[in-house]
DNA sequence: CTGAAAGCGCTTACAG
DNA sequence: CTGAAAGCGCTTACAG
């Protein structure tokens, strides 16, 4: 492997002067440059990047941890972020060093990757509500940056949706569309977003003058099947008055809550309207439901690049509060909501 | 941070002393050590592995590159690697820096890691037949291990069961219970050891004198739904006469084709058997089927362990001959065979 | 058993 | 615009 010295060599310059021509120094002879350009190719040269990260005292290397969860859905998101979070780092040359956890301490596999690695940083996702690993890092002076919101007095980087929005939002469709009694399918409250969606839909609820009795709130990992069952007991109403309308927190839930319309003969959005969430997942495409999925959508993948971008500008010493994006979830309107049926609009007492 | 040099100033050693006697070097006197393991602790001190990689030449991190596919069965085996792997690699003091593949070329994203990265090795997991990254990385001289075999002849570090051997054992299984129609339920023959199993599969039915139409051997990426709408169709005689036994390449076919069989109104295993090679993957326990499955079984996790071993071994110079292990699938008998139906003696012509 | 020295391949003040 | 020098934090022949 050819190194800075045999360039140098080749060309009888310093390695100091190589170093600046290869790292575009403003001060260079721009035929210098040039040679020591075409010399590099020539010989193939290739940094060392560990000799670089022992100088500058970086290691080019972030970490992430997975937790484990026996749980496909959570999977396919994984997937989903890795793909876009280690190209969007490698256009940084920044590499993604990654373990899984399995430990029940929230902080126990940072402390070990910390311990074995000199990492410039973290990303952290699946936030829970007042996430322990953000004291964590912080105390340990280890930059990170959140995808997603754990609390409201933020005082670093993160990228998320409003995910109070969300649901405010399909509450607002579904209110100007007539409907009184609409429940919401929750994805489980250990999750962040959960519970600000939760949040979000009470809030916006109450503004409109309608209750939700408990039964209609429900809170679940997501899963077709999960959609489905709750939505069938909803429908046949074991808990009262058949809610006409479903906030779902993912399309995975939908599908279920479509099935079970089906399976009880009714239709949609004749007789029931469903919203839900997409984090535009390759297996579960909002567009492909019949009728097609009307949705507040925020691509998991659009978040990868602002991700890794926020994570080493701050790295590089930018500050935190500048590197804070609060996104609102676009509302695309499709054929699975419509006006409450006639039937269906007496509120829930 | 603490270095080498603030241990020796402390105790008025050499560094080179502090290192080997950091390092367990023996020739180093028993009480010196004790002063510096001591020194080391009491000064928190970690060694830079940024310095130490610069002058071994070493990264101390291994690649691996996972092909995204839209089929969740392979994010679930992917998890489950990635779960072992990371542990045991850790164990080793080694990073797994991870990117994932989208690129047609088989071979693009390891040239790209390979180009932005110092890596000691690759792990190579979901071979196809005559994979063309073997033949790149021998090439490029970088040392990897395969999860799995791709051809014949290898001359580099592999684990595998012996994926012929799997449906070769069921097959003797079912043949001396009496089955004479059995039907292969395959996954997709991208997959070497697909292939693998096709071919045992083949070679044990053809020695046992059966033959098996082609509308009976199928192939695709693992599904439930695969798995319950080939099984129903070939319940219902669409292909000629209905198998009796059904080998499924995992607990996830398998679970369909019991579907379908419950859907005919047939009982497993007084009408059809059925055996499936396992994983043992968390969300689909083979013991937990109804009846309990009858399995050729080799846990994923299992491999983890040996292949981060195997590799570290290979960089650290051994053999790639001395590091190849072929296991045969263990057999585990339970209540999803039985012995063939009397009305079900008649092979197929 | 221990130390002095060289070196891994870079970067970056400091001079000129 | 370029070079000589020091240094990042280790390891490891080589001497003693």
């Amino acid at each position: 492997m050819a190194t800075l010295k045999d360039i140098s060599e080749e060309l009888g310059l310093s390695p100091a002067t190589v170093s600046r021509a290869l790292n575009g120094f403003p001060e260079v002879n721009a035929k210098t440059r040039d040679k020591v350009q075409a010399a590099a190719q020539r010989l193939g040269y290739r940094p060392n990047r560990t000799a670089q990260r022992l100088v500058t005292g970086r290691s080019g290397m972030v970490g992430m941890i997975v937790k484990i969860r026996p749980d496909l859905s959570a999977d396919q998101t994984f997937v989903e972020i890795l793909t876009g979070l280690t190209a969007a780092l490698a256009a940084r040359d920044t590499d993604l060093v990654l373990a899984v956890d399995q430990d029940p301490d929230p902080v126990a596999a940072y402390r070990k990757m910390l311990e074995r690695d000199i990492l410039d940083g973290f990303i952290l996702n699946a936030p829970v509500p007042q996430d322990p690993r953000v004291d964590f890092l912080t105390q340990q002076g280890v930059p990170f940056v959140m995808h997603g919101q754990c609390r409201k007095d933020a005082d670093y980087p993160f990228y998320s949706i409003d995910n109070q929005s969300v649901t405010a939002e399909a509450v607002g469709l579904l209110t100007a569309l007539g409907h009184k009694r609409i429940a919401l399918l929750n994805g489980d409250l250990d999750h962040a977003y959960s519970a600000d969606r939760l949040a979000g839909f009470a809030a916006a609820m109450r503004q409109a003058n309608l209750r939700v009795p408990g039964a209609f709130m429900v809170a679940e990992a997501p899963s077709e099947n999960y959609g489905y069952s709750h939505a069938l007991a909803m429908l046949a109403g074991q808990h009262g008055p058949a809610p006409t309308a479903f906030i779902c927190a993912s399309t995975l839930i939908a599908a279920g809550v479509m099935q079970a319309a089906a399976d009880r003969g009714m239709s949609i959005p004749g007789d029931v309207s469903v919203v839900a969430h997409d984090d535009a997942l390759p297996l579960t495409r909002a567009i492909n439901f019949s009728p097609a999925l009307t949705v507040t959508r925020a691509p998991l993948r659009d978040a990868c690049t602002p991700l890794a971008n926020m994570l080493i500008d701050h790295i590089n010493g930018a500050e935190a509060r500048d590197l804070q994006t609060l996104l609102r979830a676009e509302m695309i309107v499709r054929g699975s909501t419509g006006p409450a049926p006639k039937d269906g609009e007496q509120p829930w007492l």
